[in-house]
RNA sequence: GGCCCGGUGGUGUAGCCUGGUUUAACACACCGCCCUGUCAAGGCGGAGAUCGCCGGUUCAAAUCCGGUCCGGGUCGCCA
């Protein structure tokens, strides 16, 4: 070993030690007679002091030290003379005394400042991400990575799961999102793909006995990435045989309090987690992952105006839209130029539009409000229209209510996103708490109005409440599933179902999906035919690690921080340039031909 | 595919709206010299960017216009 002690684990009690550490120069300060050199490796910082008496050859290799230098030096650990201690270091108690040193390795100039944590261009980290690790907020959130997955393995282990891997390669199913395919060399014309998760697998190993499976499984979906969200992605992959929704719901919350509890003590956890059913979720929060450190909640009004003489009101209701919204405290008297920000905001997230009225403070209260202290485009309204509406929503004097009028559940979400908005804008969600909640009865199906067809909610292998399955017939619609979601501050933490394991219940969904039988049968026969040799009952659920991390670190400002190597929005690892050209022996091994690009992408 | 924000020395930014008074400014980093208790060390000095790219408008473009590339955010998408 070139080092024989962590240049972070020195302590007091390491006084008088000889040590020999090897790391980088983390910084340096030269003061002529006397230079210090914070020595950095994976274990943290040390102060080294360099003497030219007492070690004058040492002290020779030190002055030539630069930052990001690999060095290799010997001492003495000792105090550090009275009143230099430092304690924002874990060893500023001591330093080590420099005996002799030996450059390792010189470094050229670091493209970006290694030692902190300022913001730097994101391609210019992803192309050097080796020295964008080395940042002190990259590196802890490596190890939190590391920590909250060893906590999951531990604690599935001790619960008697077993971790099993399922294959990269396998057959693609074009549901859902677009595969990543990969072309065969021996069954040319033929592609595996990879998974979007291990969906199928795990529920064949529920088949195959393994009653508790669970696995770190990397998935790929080939879609376009947001903040919290990745084309490549890590997920806890878990599921149970002999088991019913409240099991894995109980599970699933224990799991993930006890993780965020263990790994960030420091947070608040508010227990115990409630539950909400989809419908209340959306009804109150205008999200199935509502962030609950703030309320804010949504009312309807739909009842308060639907014989309204502000027509817009009156004339949604009638069609069977809604009429709904919330209170924005403290912000009656925001400036126009804003408000208007507001609306075309609502607009983004979907609304025809956002209607909203001040209550000016001097009203004093809602009792005492008249028509002039209310500042609204919606000048038909009665003043006891607008009464009723403050009441419904917790309004006062001084608060500003947003109104989105519309269909639902696009004026929910709407109104969901504004609220997220408000919250931000407000500062009402503390940043040291983790909100938990559990969402259940989520409808099995969604009408897909483009293509006339019902979709899954959740995935065509999640099993219907057990007497809703003649709902489906009659009105698939109205039928709830036994999926539940785990989100935590507005995002979704986990997610999963009870599946079905019987081989004519899963083709009754098939077949409302609109699955022909002999598609079925291409796709989905494997599972079939193993639900045919005594399924059991099972259920399950998976979590993004990564946006996991993303939480529970405060230093990720984005999903890309909470992993090692990265590539842009469109794909590219500028550290390695992929994706790139092949050579054509590699096509004609594969049997591929690439087509003729067209003539004005051929310039660019 | 749509929309929004950004691209100026090595890094992070200012300047851009309102074109000329900028030899393109500042901080950090870098290089040199000084300096024996600093830890965001300090002091003095120096080098370093024709402003993403292409084209246009203009007497004059970092600044205005069009296009394009790249990065990020977002809608679509993510069963």
């Amino acid at each position: 070993m070139l080092k024989s002690v962590g240049c972070g684990s020195l302590r007091l009690e390491h006084a008088g030690q000889s040590v020999s550490l090897a790391g980088w120069v983390h910084r340096r300060r030269d003061h002529g007679g006397l230079v210090f050199i914070d020595l950095r490796d994976s274990t943290g910082l040390v102060q080294l002091v360099f003497h030219p008496e007492e070690a004058p050859d040492a002290f020779n290799v030190a002055e030539r030290f630069r930052a990001e230098w690999v060095a290799q030096v010997t001492g003495t650990v000792r105090p550090r003379p009275e009143g230099t201690a430092n304690p924002n270091l874990d060893t500023g108690d001591v330093e080590v005394l420099a005996s002799a040193a030996v450059v390792l390795n010189p470094s050229r100039t670091p493209p970006f400042d290694v030692s902190q944590d300022a913001p730097v261009d994101e391609l210019l980290r992803m192309r050097y991400r080796y020295l964008d690790l080395r940042r002190p907020f990259m590196r802890e959130n490596l190890r939190m990575r590391h920590r909250a997955v060893k906590f999951i393995r531990d604690y599935l282990d001790e619960r008697g799961f077993v971790e099993i891997e399922t294959p990269i390669l396998i057959k693609s199913t074009p549901e859902g999102a677009r595969d990543f395919l990969v072309p065969s060399r021996i069954h040319q014309g033929s592609f595996y793909a990879l998974p979007q998760s291990p969906q199928q697998l795990k529920q064949l190993l529920m088949v195959a006995g393994t009653d508790r499976y669970f696995q770190i499984a990397r998935c790929f979906r080939d879609e376009d990435p947001r903040a919290d969200r990745l084309p490549e992605f890590t997920q806890l992959d878990l599921e149970m045989a002999f088991v019913d929704r409240d099991d894995i719901v109980a599970l699933m919350t224990d799991l993930y309090t006890d993780l965020i509890r263990t790994i960030r003590p420091d947070k608040r956890v508010p227990l115990p987690v409630p539950h909400f059913t989809f419908e209340e979720a959306m009804a109150r929060f205008g999200s199935d992952k509502p962030d609950i450190r703030f309320g804010l909640e949504i009312a309807d009004f739909s009842p308060i105006v639907e014989a309204s003489e502000f027509k817009v009101f009156s004339g949604v209701v009638a069609n069977g839209g809604v009429v709904k919204g919330f209170a924005a405290p403290g912000l009656a008297s925001i400036p126009r130029r804003q408000a208007d920000e507001l609306i075309e905001l609502a607009k983004r997230y979907g609304a025809h539009g956002l209607v909203t009225i001040a209550l000016d403070e001097a009203a004093g209260s809602l009792d005492t409000l008249t028509l002039d202290h209310v500042r609204t485009p919606a000048r038909a309204l009665a003043l006891d229209e607008i009464r009723a509406m403050a009441a419904a929503c917790g309004a006062a004097p001084g608060d500003l209510i947003l109104i989105v009028a519309g269909e639902d559940p696009q004026s929910s979400s709407t109104l969901g996103q504004l609220r997220l908005h408000m919250g931000e804008r407000l500062g009402l969600a503390d940043p040291d708490t983790i909100a938990l909640c559990v969402i259940t009865d989520f409808p099995l199906f969604d009408w897909n109005e483009n293509e006339q067809r019902w979709d899954s909610v959740h995935h065509p292998f999640t099993s219907p409440f057990e007497d809703h399955w003649e709902r489906l017939e009659v009105d698939p619609g109205s039928a709830l599933s036994r999926a539940y979601d785990l989100a935590a501050n507005g995002y979704e933490l986990a997610g999963g179902s009870i599946r079905i394991h019987e081989r004519a219940r899963q083709e009754a969904i098939f077949r409302i999906l609109g699955h022909y039988a002999e598609n079925v049968e291409e796709q989905f026969g494997h599972l079939l035919e193993a639900f045919e040799y005594g399924a059991p009952p099972h259920g399950g659920f998976a979590g993004g690690i990564d946006r996991l991390v993303m939480i529970l670190s405060d230093k990720a400002d984005s999903i890309r921080d909470t992993i090692a190597f990265t590539k842009t929005q469109i794909g590219v690892d500028p550290l390695f340039g992929a994706p790139s050209p092949v050579d054509q022996a590699q096509l004609d091994q594969l049997g591929l031909a690439l087509a003729p690009r067209s003539p004005d992408t051929e310039t660019q």
